[in-house]
DNA sequence: GTTCCACAGGAAAATATGGAGG
DNA sequence: CCTCCATATTTTCCTGTGGAAC
């Protein structure tokens, strides 16, 4: 059934990337400076989840490497990585210069004086989902270093200009833009095709399922890799000799509440309560949710702490808020407002 | 209109957490 | 075990906004 696991995992870099020439020409010339031993200027790319922003990022830095000697490059994302100290720390281990750094003894602005002293080959960063940094001053700093190439990906570039102070606004306005839309069913088909043409056994999948299945994700190629994924697992571990549509149907719910639970993992008790009350209640606002969750729990959080709960699992598109301000109530986000496969 | 009040979300102070070194 | 320190989270305090009641 399944003749290579890794060409269906999330985050891998294919050999060759679908539908997205232009886009990689695009970065990739953002980056030729490096070839001649010159500064790159910065780049950004935008375009919702799962139009392959890091994929197409990876892809153009690994070129760069097989053709280049002298680049290193170093993947950061910034969600996970929120903070400055822990994405510069990041980004000085990746390029192995963290030997003596010690939190305690470190103060903050050794990190940046150690990347400015860093006489290394030159260095392609990537800063994924870069909206998320709390202070993103960092970008800045990393800009005017010559010796990094900066590539910031995020999901909208209003969200990001908005965080970031004028001076860095105005420097980013020049730098590249590479935007990048949904796929297309026809495209996302493609990308099915490839991954399954290397992933798995002939003939376990028919060319209609992957239709559906490109049909389902609605233009996210996380979410349908995903599906397919799950619908390769589930048929390899009962023993089937090809993907029924049985399991096609709960491969592609499993992948969206695989990504779901993913968010929800990450909540905290108090969060996962507050969470929960508006699942149960239907939209409700912040005075309400926090009078129930008052009730529900033995130490509640005060109201701010829960607006900014709610506010957080805005962001994680577990709850969807409306209204601007008395007016706001916050509900579920309805998951199967996207087709399901039929 | 005007007033009122719940709300959003920033800033900063206060408190809890976690990890290294004794 | 405990202490210390940086970091993480929560609380307190706050300003600005806009819907709702008057």
């Amino acid at each position: 059934m399944i003749r290579d696991a890794r060409v269906l995992r999330a985050g891998f870099v294919p050999r060759e990337v679908e539908h997205r020439d232009a886009e990689v020409n695009h970065l990739s010339s953002v980056l030729e400076p490096i070839t001649n031993g010159e500064p790159a200027d910065t780049a950004i790319v935008t375009g919702p989840s799962g139009v392959g922003k890091t994929c197409v990022s990876k892809f153009v830095t690994e070129r760069l490497r097989e053709e280049v000697l002298d680049v290193e490059a170093t993947y950061v994302n910034c969600w996970r990585n929120y903070s400055r100290f822990r994405t510069l720390y990041q980004i000085l281990d990746d390029i192995g210069a963290t030997i003596d750094i010690h939190r305690q003894s470190t103060p903050h602005d050794e990190l940046i004086d150690r990347l400015q002293q860093y006489d290394g080959p030159r260095t392609v960063v990537i800063l994924d989902e870069v909206d998320q940094l709390e202070d993103p001053s960092l970008i800045y700093d990393l800009h005017s270093m010559e010796q990094f190439a900066v590539i910031c990906i995020a999901n909208k570039e209003e969200e990001l200009f908005s965080r970031v102070d004028d001076r860095l606004v105005s420097r980013l306005r020049s730098s590249e833009h590479v935007r990048m839309d949904k796929y297309h069913n026809e495209q996302l088909y493609d990308i099915l095709s490839a991954r399954t043409k290397w992933g798995l056994e002939n003939g376990v999948i028919t060319d209609k399922q992957l239709y559906q299945i490109a049909d389902a994700a609605a233009g996210d190629a996380r979410l349908a890799i995903g599906m397919l994924r799950s619908a390769a697992s589930t048929a390899d571990r009962e023993n089937h000799e090809e993907i029924t549509n049985d399991i096609l149907l709960d491969a592609a719910e499993d992948a969206r509440a695989q990504i779901k639970q993913k968010s929800l993992d990450s909540l905290t008790p108090h969060q996962r309560v507050v969470y929960d009350i508006v699942r149960d209640h239907g939209p409700l606002g912040p005075s309400e949710i926090h009078d129930r969750y008052t009730e529900a729990v033995d130490d509640p959080r005060t109201k701010r702490t829960v607006r900014t709960y709610l506010s957080k699992m805005a962001q994680y598109n577990l709850l969807e808020a409306e209204g601007t301000s008395r007016d706001r109530e916050y509900s579920l986000v309805d998951s199967a407002a996207t087709s399901p496969i039929q």
